[in-house]
DNA sequence: GGCCCTTACGAGATCGATTGCATGGCCAAG
DNA sequence: CTTGGCCATGCAATCGATCTCGTAAGGGCC
């Protein structure tokens, strides 16, 4: 589409500053950098004029001549994904601490959703150097991607489980253990028949199936009931996977799901089905969402400190970014028990 | 803090490309951008060795010399928020079909997030000239500045209420109207004490609160009573607005809350007092996120159209970075009726 | 008064792409 | 064989900033 070259008013330059001011762009540039090679008198002089006209130095020109672009991509691979919206409340939670952590540093946020059909999305923004440095939120289907990706481009950090063996650099919670301490808790309760409701196809999911199945195997003489997969996003499927389990006349006596946005449409699922919680089925989920206090009733879950994790996140990347090889972190899992499990 | 000019490997550049298809740089350009005046032969020639090298166009560079920057901003002013977090799930969802929307037309999304101290966010992002035309979601209490802005900058539109006299251009819901229907429809079931639960001072709520009491003043002998005041992006706050009004004794047999999730909020605060939902006291939300259908009971709310509210969004924009002076939009407003009010 | 050193400032190159204009080669018509 | 026209291509200016380097002015010292 062809777009008008020009807004109605152009806005002020830096040489329409210098003119005003009657000194050189160079000094401009100075005055308006702090630099103590131009006179206080000056340097106040230009500042106020600028002000004044509301001149804002021009980001894509000074980008372009230091090499930089003040700028983090931040992008969601929605590989395993079919419905559009990205609407799972943690990544939303995610991308607002990010847009703080970020925005402290000084840096700009480039945001990009990307959905099947997946090609080149990772190189063609690591080539097109539209930002320093790239946050990845989530691995979804694409470790092979980031594998190669990060072969040659440092500044790349992912949110998402970490795998045995992987050259890119991870920050997430410690699933497995998470997953472990939340069946145990189930198990604690005396719990026989433990569904597990997730897509152990995306790397994170898997290790919070890999502790479900841990937990079983710990504990004597109790074995793991079929899990039921389904896309971790989206309410629907979880909904209607676990309706569908319970008129097949699956029977159990507790629900492990791998989100929180699954917990929930089970606990629903279970409500519509005349099925009590947590007095006949307890429900834990994964996550502990803002809503997650909230839903009715309250759900217990394993907390991932997404603030923290954001941090981490942007931390590692700025370390990366300077050079440094900053390696993966794993943070730790903390059980919330509410009233979905008593 | 200082940074590497460099990275390891400087990626290709355009006169890389040249001198490997022993060319011009101008040709590069002209071939990669598929004109014409290149040999058929040349052009298939350069593309390969673009690929090969992995090579993409330095977008600062393009940017530059094009005097545009192929990316809109979005911004989320939350003036009226003291917490960090934006958790609004409903704000959530307009930004993944916004993503959506904007990447089908080939831009990319500059996404910033606006807290207290809130001086000159939008003037100075429409004078970095990062963006080709802004997109701001809700008005939150920033009005003014937006009045402001739009008398010299065009390519703005704004998601929200639309008041009597504005100069920028909104897209939103028929708040009032469905506010209206939604009212009317618990004075319908009988209920006679509804009590609002949001804050007006923000203009879209602002105008739910105007449905509300035009349904009171339609309706013979019936009085609105005291609202309760709560921000409308943490559920904290209205949880213990609502616990507050029923510990000190109010009593009432409906709750129209601004937003879902302050609906959601009420709804566990409501279980939690011992109190049942519907057939004690009827709630109705608004927005109808996702989460809405899977609430306990689920809610009764009034639909947003998010999807086509985002599309009209970008649409309207593009009109207007075209030259036109497209004008605000208004969208209908659709009660959904769930179990939560019976 | 002359010399040197410091200091404030400007000229000009540069970042990497796009594009108007000039040009050289080739073909066809006269 | 010459000449005119067209087509493919390259040269160089341009976008708006930053920064190196050179220089003029000013001040201190002998």
């Amino acid at each position: 589409m062809v777009m008008k070259p020009r807004r109605r008013t152009a806005p002020a330059k830096m040489s329409d500053i210098a003119r005003l001011a009657g000194v050189s762009p160079s000094t401009v540039s100075r005055a308006l950098a702090g630099s103590p090679l131009v006179t206080a008198r000056k340097r106040e002089e230009i500042h106020r004029l600028a002000r004044e006209r509301g001149y804002v130095v021009n980001s894509t020109a000074r980008n372009l001549r230091l090499q930089r672009t003040q700028t983090l991509g931040v992008v969601i691979p929605l590989a395993h994904e079919t419905s559009q919206p990205l609407s799972d409340p943690f990544f939303m939670e995610m991308l607002g601490w990010l847009a703080d952590a970020i925005t402290q540093r000084g840096y700009g946020m480039f945001l990009l959703k990307v959905l099947p059909p997946m090609e080149g999305w990772l190189t063609d923004l690591i080539a097109s150097q539209r930002a320093d440095g790239i946050i990845v939120i989530g691995q979804s289907t694409e470790h092979q991607t980031l594998e190669a990706a990060a072969l040659h481009y440092k500044p790349l950090v992912v949110w998402g489980g970490h795998l045995a063996a992987q050259s890119y650099c991870t920050v997430g919670t410690d699933n497995l253990a998470g997953a472990l301490a939340a069946v145990e808790h189930l198990i604690k309760l005396g719990r026989k028949r433990i569904v597990f409701v997730g897509d152990p196809a995306v790397p994170e999911i898997g290790l919070r199936y890999e502790g479900y199945r841990l937990a079983h195997e710990r504990a004597p003489g109790l074995r793991a009931p079929p899990h039921l997969v389904s896309s971790h996003l989206t309410p629907d499927t979880s909904y209607e996977a676990v309706r569908a389990f319970i008129s097949a006349g699956g029977n159990c006596d507790a629900i492990f799901a791998a989100t929180d946005v699954i917990a929930m449409s089970a606990l629903r699922a279970l409500t519509a089905s005349g099925i009590s919680v947590p007095s006949q089925v307890s429900v834990v989920g994964f996550d502990d969402i803002a809503l997650a206090a909230h839903s009715n009733p309250p759900l217990t879950t394993v907390r991932q400190d997404i603030e923290r994790g954001a941090h981490t996140l942007v931390d590692l990347l700025f370390r990366r970014m300077a050079g440094e090889d900053a390696p993966s972190s794993t943070m730790p899992a903390e059980l919330v028990v509410r009233e979905s499990s008593c």
